[in-house]
DNA sequence: CCAGCTTTGTGAACGTGTGCACGAGTGCCT
DNA sequence: AGGCACTCGTGCACACGTTCACAAAGCTGG
């Protein structure tokens, strides 16, 4: 089992998806399962089977036909195609509500992504001591990154001052950024961004719900007694979601979070 | 100009574009613009303007051609179809770190979606007051979201509980699951659960940040000298990324958020 | 060593999403 | 009134992602 070297490539939609499977065969490993088949892998994490075996296919050719994947060596492979072989510190901008949740948050360093810091504009906020992080000012963000070597920048501010701090993260030389903000950020295309919007996230739950009500209403009226069971049992039926999108030229608005409906493990 | 039915079933992908054309659009409204171009929309939302023509076309068609489309008029048919028209109270469960940034943040309820209760397990955070919400029960659950007619339920406890959260969530009669928990909930399919999963995000980013290296080493190997301006002027270029992923089953594992990679206004 | 069972790896079909290119309206200016 | 510049709406081709279905491969028992 020589450290094959992988085909390269790897599709978003299958890079998205290999944290999922990570946290689940980490469980699977502290459990003591030593195998586990793309069946199962499948089942709990809530998709398709041949999806599974494609996604790891990507990696290479890891798994024993009649058998399954060996749960440790497969951990190992995805850690190690994800770059989580070694830490990635984080500098976190903005040290108010949202910030302090995620520098109070453990589960970053937890994961491989320690806090190396936090700034703010606020002077009245430096100082203070956040998850163990001393708030230090915007200013001291270059000197941060550098000293550390950080790579990923988290944007915690309020939305008016996103914009700038995303320009500040980049000039101090992060390559990679986390948005918060709900706005569209303006950066040179080298660089990387990932936003996670709330509002986007509950805005896209409500259209389901008002389409649940309004398909709901023009049934009870076209068909039977509104609200009894179904053609198929199951009422409000709106079943999958998933995502789409890929390439493009770039565009903040790809997606949203995961969407999803079903039901992995317990049946 | 009629209140002429929208064509049906959007797009996923659409759905989870139009909060951010609303976002923006709801900004010019402010600053007075009247009309606007598809090519002026996708540039500060950062995407195609054929992208957006074809989105907007969903709602019916309520363009102008020649001229664009009249501001105020689209922010009332996205709301319409996202189903903005009335408020969606919420229900957090989980009083923990992120429960109460969650209640914190008023941009909750200003968006639409007004804490409707906080509860918890630990009888030594009931009564605590967040966000002007006042923490009760996790046994009071059915009684709140009947009473409030709560149909969205955030899950914002520790991994472990979150499971457990999500069936009282289910059985007192949500519909709609927003889940920061790191795990994949298992709920009937009816039910619709969007994931946000920091830890996901920044693995995402991650991949990026060790594929970037990799590439780089190799181009340096293979090419001049590493990091000098590349072919095209972009060094780090890891480009578009947007993301992928549609029907399918179900499965939580569809997505992470939303990538990127762009400039949207500011050129 | 062979038969039979299990499970992987992947070719191919299908569905979805994106972006180009252009026809079709609309408003403005002369 | 006519021409021109502009912008929408959309057909089409292409790219990407998902799923099926099956051959290949490995294990087990006799």
């Amino acid at each position: 089992m020589p450290t094959e070297r992988p085909r390269r490539r790897i599709p978003e939609a299958t890079v998205a998806r290999l944290p999922v499977y990570l946290r689940i065969l980490s469980e699977q490993a502290e459990e003591e399962v030593e195998s586990i088949s793309s069946d199962r892998l499948a089942e709990l994490a809530g998709v398709n089977a041949a999806k599974v075996r494609k996604d790891l296919s990507y990696l290479g050719s890891y798994g024993t036909r009649g058998v399954g994947y060996e749960v440790a060596y497969l951990v190992y492979q995805i850690r190690r195609e994800l770059g989580l072989t070694h830490d990635w510190p984080v500098v976190i901008v903005g040290a108010g509500n949202l910030g302090q949740a995620l520098a109070g948050y453990g589960g970053f360093g937890e994961r491989g992504f320690p806090v190396a810091g936090i700034v703010d504009v606020d002077p009245g906020k430096v100082g203070t001591v956040l998850g163990g992080v001393r708030v230090r000012h915007i200013d001291e963000l270059s000197q941060i990154v550098q000293s550390k070597r950080v790579n990923i920048g988290v944007v915690a501010t309020p939305t008016a001052a996103a914009q700038d701090a995303a320009e500040r993260l980049v000039r101090a030389g992060v390559t990679s950024i986390l948005n918060f903000a709900p706005v569209v950020l303006s950066v040179p295309r080298s660089i990387e961004v990932r936003k996670v919007d709330l509002a986007v996230e509950l805005q896209i739950l409500s259209y389901h719900e008002q389409r649940r009500a309004t398909t709901s209403t023009l049934r009870s009226v076209a068909g039977g007694i509104g609200g009894g069971p179904g053609t198929n049992g199951q009422v409000g039926q709106v079943g999958q979601v998933g995502q789409g999108g890929q390439g493009g030229q770039g565009g903040q608005v790809g997606l949203g979070g995961t969407a999803a409906t079903s039901r992995p493990a317990s049946a």
